[in-house]
DNA sequence: GTCTATAGGCCGATAGAC
DNA sequence: GTCTATCGGCCTATAGAC
């Protein structure tokens, strides 16, 4: 499961990238045929080929720029921590937002349904989106602690704990499709919920 | 995606699902073909179609088994509960060990892959897993509050935070197959840190 | 209910011309 | 690099005999 030939970048090329993610968010890696794929491309079958050896690599291909893409959307943490509740359901706020985007959901549920199939794939996905997000939570969370803010004597598991608060409910709950997306007002009471939980634990 | 028919548990039936369960689960839905499932079970393409009316059907059947099967198999929660933390450390670590098990960490994939396709399958296991869970440790941990163990105003939010805390870190790495299980050690310290900040938000 | 055999279709990948 | 055309195979599902 290599990434694939040709030059990189050109119009073509992107169209065929961007009709593949479509189509392989919409309706999973097995659903989708390489003529799918060329179709929506408006390409045939054997340009889309000579770019993609197979259609292994235009999948790995694909989830690889939506990962890069996803960790460079996310914007910086706040600064201003007079108030570190506030901070903290920013943090949280914009994180479970991000999550239950249709996009990120899509991708979350091809890597965990191909993870099997593709341990590569899992554990890059695992890389760059989870894990990397965890590691700069922590460095702020350290940072808050030294200031006084916070008190995280382990700040790797303080972070991993407080993106599982986030995470509860809402997230398994869409990751398994049930029907209409949460609103706005229950996102914002989940993640209340999870700040004052993780506060009562980890409050200076 | 009905359950479609024929006589309920003959020992062919049971060959079939079993044969399913175990192709399905190993590589997901779209990989396994009907073929593959009627030589697993020693009988003929014809015979599995009488059975049930399609693959879909068949799928469907096994899902709804492997539910019903894994929500019986949890033990009673703890009734000695002098030591809290031993307590909760008991329903973390059995929890824990249960998501981490191949069967379930299969179904959970196989579930979170196809709830696009068929939401009913997404719902149906979220009802009879995770949230069937959720309500039994309320009720236990509304219990506990009352005898003054623990201090839990709203135990269905409580719960969800103890279950969002016992999977962090461990269940997401292993839904995404990264390698090797994790070791006992690492079980049980990711349990133990759980319990601790689950306790410093709600000890009573 | 169970079998064998096959219809009918779609898929991944390639050959060969330009 | 791009096209059209096609190969060889496997898939879901069914027909017909027993």
């Amino acid at each position: 499961m290599t990434m694939g030939g040709a030059a990189e970048s050109s119009p073509r090329r992107q169209r065929m990238l961007e009709a593949g993610a479509g189509l392989f968010m919409a309706h999973g890696y097995a659903a989708v045929s390489m003529d799918a794929v060329a179709r929506a491309a408006d390409v045939s079958k054997a340009t889309l080929y000579a770019h993609f050896a197979s259609k292994d690599a235009l999948f790995a291909t694909i989830v690889a720029d939506a990962c890069q893409r996803n960790s460079a959307d996310d914007a910086a943490f706040p600064t201003d921590t007079a108030d570190i509740g506030a901070a903290l359901r920013e943090i949280g706020g914009r994180g479970l937002r991000f999550l239950l985007q249709p996009r990120t959901l899509a991708i979350y549920r091809v890597a965990v349904a191909e993870a099997a199939r593709c341990p590569e794939l899992g554990e890059a996905f695992l890389r760059a989106g989870p894990l990397a997000f965890r590691d700069r939570l922590a460095a702020w969370m350290a940072q808050q602690s030294a200031a006084g803010r916070l008190a995280t004597p382990d700040p790797a598991v303080a972070a991993e704990h407080f993106m599982a608060l986030i995470r509860a409910g809402l997230f398994l709950r869409a990751s398994l499709a049930i029907a209409p997306a949460p609103a706005e007002a229950e996102i914002d009471a989940t993640v209340a919920a999870a700040v004052q939980t993780f506060l009562r634990a980890f409050a200076a």
